[in-house]
DNA sequence: ATGGTTGATGGTCAA
């Protein structure tokens, strides 16, 4: 099974780029995030026609938004609340045996200090609050693929400069310690680090305030693709489509691959 | 230290 996880960056303006999305990768499985479409709106005949007869949506008006597109039967489809909101960020559903959860993370705002800035506050308490469900919820007779826009790079290899970004939020310690503890509610395996290794420099997004973003490649990690430790023997691929970011109006992030054997 | 761009919206806010 390809899972595929992408921050479209709204997914009306994007379906042309959509499209050229399932004819480079052709997943079995897309997790999209920021779709920024209500579920009223959701152009589902469009996505029908892409090839993913079974779809999800939880959306709203102006941001976020999450939805699964998939070419097997979605079962279970729920849309979990976290720290008592309803933003439209977490949707889960079983694709063949496997819960498979897409998760916008929160981006936290410019200031990374939680009294000074509600937004960081909101993702620390996203991720504490996530990260206690994770542990509650996890089942090992259950395997489990957490994908999305979790707004974190993790390892030093994840940003362009480490040192430049220890108090950008995406990359500060607090953050990535927190990302930790939720990687070790059910024991996470990075499912694109388990095939690149750490020391290789690799990146989801790459700002739009910069003309080229390839010239100085000033690019992070955001976007990532879990799965629970008894799918690890399973993990048979993992790519980044670094491509997609070139294209024509594109999204600011790009899409992650992973395949999974059944 | 600052500014730079994009998208949904129709004010600005969020990223």
């Amino acid at each position: 099974m390809r899972i595929v996880t992408w921050n479209i960056n709204s997914l009306r303006l994007r379906l042309p780029l959509l499209r050229q999305v399932v004819a480079l990768l052709n997943p079995d499985v897309l997790c999209l995030q920021e779709t920024k479409v209500p579920d009223a709106l959701f152009p589902r005949d469009a996505c029908e026609a892409l090839g993913f007869p079974h779809i999800a949506h939880h959306g709203m008006k102006g941001y976020n938004g999450v939805a699964l597109l998939s070419k097997l039967p979605l079962e279970d489809v729920r849309t979990p609340e976290r720290c008592r909101r309803t933003d439209c960020r977490h949707l889960a559903a079983r694709v063949a045996g496997i819960d498979v959860h897409c998760l916008y993370i929160p981006a936290g705002g410019d200031i990374p200090d939680p009294e000074l800035n509600d937004k960081f506050a909101h993702k620390l308490d996203f991720l504490a609050d996530l990260t206690g469900w994770l542990t509650a919820d996890a089942d090992p007779s259950r395997p489990m693929v957490l994908a999305g826009d979790f707004n974190i790079a993790p390892l030093e290899t994840d940003v362009w400069s480490h040192r430049q970004l220890l108090s950008v939020v995406s990359h500060t310690p607090v953050e990535v310690e927190a990302l930790a503890g939720m990687q070790a509610a059910a024991g996470f395996v990075d499912a694109v680090r388990h095939f690149v290794p750490p020391t290789e420099r690799l990146y989801t997004w790459w700002s739009y305030r910069s003309p080229d973003f390839a010239a100085n490649d000033r690019g992070r990690r955001l976007d990532h693709i879990w799965v629970t430790p008894e799918l690890k023997p399973n993990l048979q691929g993992a790519l980044v489509a670094r491509e997609c970011r070139g294209w024509t109006q594109p999204s600011d992030h790009v899409p992650v691959m992973v395949d999974v054997a059944l």
